[in-house]
DNA sequence: GATGAATGAGAATTCATTCAT
DNA sequence: CATGAATGAATTCTCATTCAT
């Protein structure tokens, strides 16, 4: 006699903010406590509502730790998509904006990737659950595939794109544990992490110089990270 | 003339080989599964012995915990160590063999590092248990002051240390996930993730020479990280 | 507007139904198969519940304790302090009063101030927990006064209050274990365990009569333990 | 091909000292921390053994605590047995003879006592374990015989002998925690406590006189207890 | 929609006891 | 004699989940 068990796509007005609501506690309780301490109790504690009404609304813990996924990466994305009419001029230019992206982002939404880090390592342990683990795949692959761009374009250094992407991927996710207090400090550390990243596969004009590639190369067009 | 349970430091010789294997057994229940999943049943199921033994051997789950920490980080830092005879001569090449060391060491023991990572995350949010939070901040401090020492002869480009030592470290620990099937697949991935952070630090040669420092510097004499 | 576990201060219908049957149970086991048998397992087993429910209600095993106690002593308390007519005239007829008074609270609750001793002992060897270890030292404190009073009129034998209180405490405690089978010979028992005390402590009108207290003395009139 | 388990009645030298020596520690343990905490590995301990040699000198807990209990009584009763030459006159006196030199064999044994009642408390609640029930019936029993002997010579007031008695032992059982800090307060908290009972059961020789007895009565001859 | 009540599974840990050495 | 090693049973407590209301 009770109401059809919501089928978490679509939803009802209230049904979507409530969501909202308990995505936001776990996020909190996540990057406060850790994914171990993300209890339904203590996340629900956090929210001010019962336990029960986290399984009303997602069914399983599984299903929750995918929602909190889903709308962290959906912002995320957003933040990193930028604005139309800064479109970088070169690759290089492309990395250091998405990356200076991306730590804004963690200025104000540090706890989002704290989070997200870590359910991901949680999740990566249950022999990669499909969804997340194809989520983080995804993330991946785009990153992989405008190194590449940029490489066949001379802007990049010649390495193992993957292995770029991963080492990159891991350095994010620890990134808003960076100290950071002051505002200054906080400027001055993102661009120091910038530089370093955008140093580690920018071509070395140094005495071995690659002449097979066309440095000032053409300019950037497609893209798609 | 008496006992009751070892006191964890002196032990018997049976009780050695207990303990190594009940660090083994939790290394890879941690490596495979994750932290949340190394509960003592599951360690004690992958030892073939029954979960109290673990007690037996380790008081508490904390006080195995540092056990697997402390086995880990001897064995790596035997490891990083070094031969004598190679004593680089310059801080990129200490820095380059460092980390082609630390690359071999996890082709031979990547599920430790894996599962050092893994403990270490978890300790993290339980507060920084003291003990653990230490050995952790002992090796960011080493890299640091050597980092710190390369660039005061000019030989690492100005980056803060600091921000390099936590990009580096948190790249370690994500090294054994590298993919890497054939030995020669995992050699050339060492290889290239090791001159992605020589290069990443390394004094840019290119066009805007930076004139104050002196780039051949000095031979590197004392040092050890 | 939420709740998560009760906090055992207000609580619904059902939920204080259930705690009174879990307290229930918990004097039944406890008075018959003493302290050291009273785990939640058997005390669910014999309130027919699952022993995560006592979880549940009494957050942990001490809160429940804590609350058998408060039960056993409120009812006690309401048991012993008489009605209003039958005010005593004197100090020992006071006494009596109070002792009969707890005689027949035996009779019909003797499991329960079994129950309390028993926890209050137990108590005791975990290093006075502060709140359980205050009602007992607050019962007794009432008794000393009241004694004391008694004494001062010169209606109480000049003997050491604390002492005296602490023989009937202990007295108290033993009470319903002593043999009554028939509802007469409850009530010669108790008849004869009343005067033993109200005896042990009454001024002798032997040979060598106390000259310096006025035996017949002033009624009594305020007091109240 | 290891030796013969031990009788436990009879035995080797050495064998006896141990026994004593675990005797000892679980007298220690019970009475400082109760009966609940006293468990082989806390008695080991404090003994400086290993608790597997508890088991080897006791097959089990249960015979172990028949020991202790044995040990504890036989001392009590060689104590209370008084000497010969000071025989007493009246039964009164006996009493009182009786209760002092228990109360004095409390300074030197307090601990003994102690654990004797916690541990008949426990045991009680098992269904009354036998022999220690036994052990507790003949000391009551000796207790009655006396008293009502004292009676049948009018020299005891007429109270049931056998509620008396039971007074009287939970009081015993909780003498040695009276307070009692210098030799001089415990000297007269044992004056009034051992004047206590002797009051509450001494003929009164009030108004109503009960004249049909010889309050001067035979002398004593024969007692027991 | 939301909650309280209830539960079974699983967590770490302690315990008395056995047995080979 | 004595011990260390080992274990199964039992301990309190937490958890995700279900269901009637």
């Amino acid at each position: 006699m009770h109401s059809v068990p919501p089928a978490e796509g679509r939803s009802s007005f209230i049904e979507q903010a409530r969501q909202a609501q308990i995505i936001r506690a776990t996020i909190d309780v996540v990057a406060e406590q850790g994914y171990g301490a993300a209890s339904f109790a203590r996340i629900a504690r956090r929210a001010s509502i019962s336990p029960a009404l986290i399984n009303y609304h997602f069914r399983t813990k599984d299903s929750l730790m995918r929602g909190v996924l889903a709308t962290i990466e959906q912002r995320l994305d957003a933040a990193m998509a930028g604005t139309e009419d800064d479109e970088p001029e070169t690759y290089p230019d492309a990395l250091e904006g998405m990356l200076r992206r991306f730590a804004e982002h963690c200025w104000t939404h540090g706890e989002e990737i704290t989070a997200m880090t870590e359910i991901r390592r949680e999740m990566r342990s249950e022999i990669l659950r499909e969804a997340v683990a194809q989520s983080h795949e995804r993330g991946m692959a785009e990153l992989v595939a405008f190194i590449r761009e940029g490489q066949s374009y001379g802007q990049f250094r010649d390495v193992d794109p993957a292995l770029f992407a991963s080492v990159l991927m891991s350095a994010m996710g620890e990134f808003p544990r960076l100290p950071g207090n002051s505002a200054e400090e906080r400027r001055r550390v993102a661009a120091d992490w910038v530089s370093l990243f955008v140093n580690a596969i920018s071509v070395t004009a140094g005495p071995g110089e690659d002449a097979d590639h066309d440095p000032a190369g053409p300019t950037r067009s497609g893209s798609g990270a």
